[in-house]
DNA sequence: ATCCTGAATATTGTATACAATGCGAATTAT
DNA sequence: ATAATTCGCATTGTATACAATATTCAGGAT
């Protein structure tokens, strides 16, 4: 698809790679608004607000809006706007199902192409660090997690299940901002990523799939509790 | 995804369910333009041309624009504009990996969810005609073909799901229009279709995942040789 | 003749103005 | 007092005007 900022380009306090672009610039700042957390789900989007405080006019505003919208971060009524996607366990679990199926196949594709520079990229991303009173360590966790996973599913070389990915990618992400006490256990999911590098050098397909199938499951189900325990349903 | 028309509802001529929200309409009306090879591989679009055309305004139509770019069928120049995005054979098998990603473990879940009337949709829309004289004809076959993989992922209860099935069901479709010597066999398809029902049916969500990934595969070939044959690389 | 240069033109990107619709508050009738 | 209705305002949808950038073609230098 277009070239898309995800997860690790996303945090708009980190100078990297700012699109040029108006549209792309307004797209990545709002939608990291939208996956922080920082805009609730169910909230209205006002335009013109928006656009004051970016200091610009509606139309390129828009286009960033309508592009949300078509990966599903926005909802548009007609003549009542755009809306923050409402956020249920039902559609969460639609979504780890969507990962269960994209990114198990992803491994499997992985442990059949990648180089040996794809690994090295997989090990540099595979360690997740969490100490629990920080709260930016939350982020950047959330942040050095989504990197593994695209990480791995470049090592595919298909673009389009990149894009794929990413985009169920950054839609997991919400949850796990807004439910917030998930237990996290920075050790277990970085041995986990450390299983699936080890089979997907040594080729073995089979067991790629397998890993990172059970792997997205545990995540699914720590989250599921959490966001129950937050009041979701 | 925000619900888009695709396939089926995409004909112009066919009056069913137009989109009231011009950019919608305007969305549908290009798309099929891209789809059928109307709007070839490669072409500038002329904002400008498009909305005479149409009578309305750049605004509407360029919502429209964005759209089918983050879709995947145009592409965006910086101050250069729209164009068709090019079609290569390689893409074309990239497109097939995907579909073989999604469509056996959509066919899988269907076999272990779809109800009694998924099933009779998907018989009604099963069969595959084809007369080759017949000009129109061709496009029916597409579009016949197209509803009978739409009602299966649509049993599978994943909207997330549909929406990539739709779109890459859609992609896969414009090289059908332009390597127009596919030798389309509506035989074989159809009693492939008919296969898959019955693993459906008796709830044998292995055979269907198999069954599915081989149907796909059947048509990538073919159309890839066809491709081959009309000069693209 | 060819290649470079540059002005004129065409096209996209953005801002603003206007139209259409939805929402709410005030007002009136019961 | 309450409910319904209408008027006014807020907001979105569309059209147009303007700015920024690219493309093209003419003209001249080598």
């Amino acid at each position: 698809m277009t070239d898309i900022p995800s997860l690790v380009e996303l945090d708009p306090t980190q100078v990297s790679s700012v699109p040029k672009a108006m549209p792309a610039r307004l797209y990545g700042l709002i939608k990291h608004r939208v996956l922080t957390g920082q805009l609730k789900p169910g909230v209205r989007i006002i335009e013109t607000e928006l656009s004051a405080e970016f200091s610009v006019s509606r139309t390129p505003l828009r286009e960033a809006l309508n592009r949300l919208a078509h990966e599903g971060l926005l909802v548009l009524n007609p003549y009542k706007g755009y809306s923050v996607t409402p956020l249920s366990i039902a559609h969460f679990r639609e979504l780890c199902e969507l990962r269960r199926i994209l990114e198990p196949e992803a491994a499997a594709l992985a442990a059949a192409r990648a180089t040996a520079e794809d690994i090295a990229s997989l090990r540099a991303h595979a360690v997740l660090t969490y100490t629990p009173k920080n709260p930016t360590s939350y982020g950047d966790y959330l942040r050095a997690n989504g990197s593994f996973h695209l990480a791995l599913v470049r090592s595919t070389r298909n673009r389009m299940l990149e894009g794929m990915v990413m985009s169920a990618l950054d839609r997991h992400q919400r949850p796990c901002y807004l439910g917030l006490d998930v237990g996290i256990d920075g050790e277990t999911s970085t041995q986990e990523h450390f299983q699936i590098i080890a089979a997907i050098e040594t080729r073995d397909v089979e067991t790629a799939r397998r890993l990172m199938a059970a792997h997205i499951g545990n995540a699914e189900e720590r989250i599921c509790a959490s966001l129950r325990a937050a009041g979701y349903e």
